[in-house]
DNA sequence: ACAGTTTCTGACCGATCGGTCAGCTAGCGT
DNA sequence: ACGCTAGCTGACCGATCGGTCAGAAACTGT
């Protein structure tokens, strides 16, 4: 087994997600991994490849937890648990999700990618289902794009970074109130 | 006066705003301006130049806010018009905000992002003075990230945009929500 | 009609991009 | 000692990047 490969999606991941992946060259992954850009070229088809390779695992986590919600009923209970579920998730991978958040759109052309959209627009309605108004959505879309958005920023923004537990708790508590207040579909047993 | 500068400087911002600094070149902005490479060089000294002119009217804004705010004391009624300037400078300056939050840190090497960024730390500082813990810090990450990526990806999450009064007090209230339990500091008349 | 200025353009430059290819090197089974 | 394969490399390719420059085109005041 080679841990050339896994160091190289590593460090990839790392400078797709904070420096762009556009504004990431090959040359730099090279660099940062003590080889060079020839290598980085035998472990990986293209550039498009070594993406596709450092966000995989994560899409197929978020898909997983996607399914297994797709089978349950959605109650208050329900969603109380899956807000953890998924807080626990945006932590290990904060990186894949930072990346698809804000890279996301002009990354179109990527498969991998897509498919992260296309989760990301069923988790949307998971929660908007009921009543799927504008504040309900957004309250959405802030607790998506803001956990994103603190998770990889939070040392820019002048704090540094807390323990772990501690970032889990608060984020437990703020994306529960932020959600909090959507309504769940009435259904039948 | 000359409309192709200004026309620029919205071309840009867009492209900017979604597809990234990096990915976008001069060539496109000028094909979507009708116009030549050469042209745009003609009127920005180069593509820094271009996103410094194309950002600067929401620097000078929020800049001015922030100046407004150090003057006045930290109470719950100038916090909560705080929030409503705050949502307002948001929707008339989405993709200047986006921009920031999104490629502040891989775009360290531009003055004007740089000043942007310690904007940023400021309104951090602003809302957690009085009680600088983990929760609180991360309420404000949350509220600015969030709203950063609501107001440019909403399309892109299954919804088409809603109405720009039923965005607003939308934001309004699940950014006062969010603030809310922040404390302000006790001061004395 | 003329000169002067603004606007705009194509040709060109060096640098860097992602990607290809032939070949070097080290380990491993036999 | 041998061949085979995996890992790695430098040289090279066409394309595109940001940027320069001389000059065409269009508009101005006189």
């Amino acid at each position: 087994m080679s841990t050339s490969a896994e160091d190289l999606r590593t460090i990839a991941l790392e400078e797709f997600a904070t420096a762009g992946y556009a504004a990431t060259s090959l040359h730099r992954i090279a660099d940062l991994a003590g080889l060079s850009k020839s290598s980085v070229l035998y472990h990986y088809a293209s550039k498009d490849a070594l993406l596709e390779a450092a966000v995989a695992p994560a899409i197929e986590q978020i898909s997983r937890i996607l399914e297994t919600l797709a089978t349950r009923p959605v109650t208050k209970e329900s969603r109380n648990e899956f807000i953890i579920e998924f807080v626990d998730f945006l932590l290990a991978h904060r990186l894949e999700v930072h990346l698809f958040i804000n890279q996301g759109p002009s990354l179109v052309d990527v498969p991998v990618v897509d498919r992260a959209n296309e989760l990301v627009q069923r988790l949307a309605e998971f929660f908007a289902s009921a009543a799927p108004t504008t504040e309900h959505r957004m309250r959405f879309g802030v607790a998506l794009g803001g956990a994103a958005y603190m998770l990889v920023a939070q040392h820019a923004m002048g704090f540094e970074s807390a323990p772990e537990d501690e970032t889990r708790s608060a984020l437990v508590t703020i994306l529960s109130e932020l959600l909090a207040s959507v309504p769940v579909p009435a259904h039948q047993e």
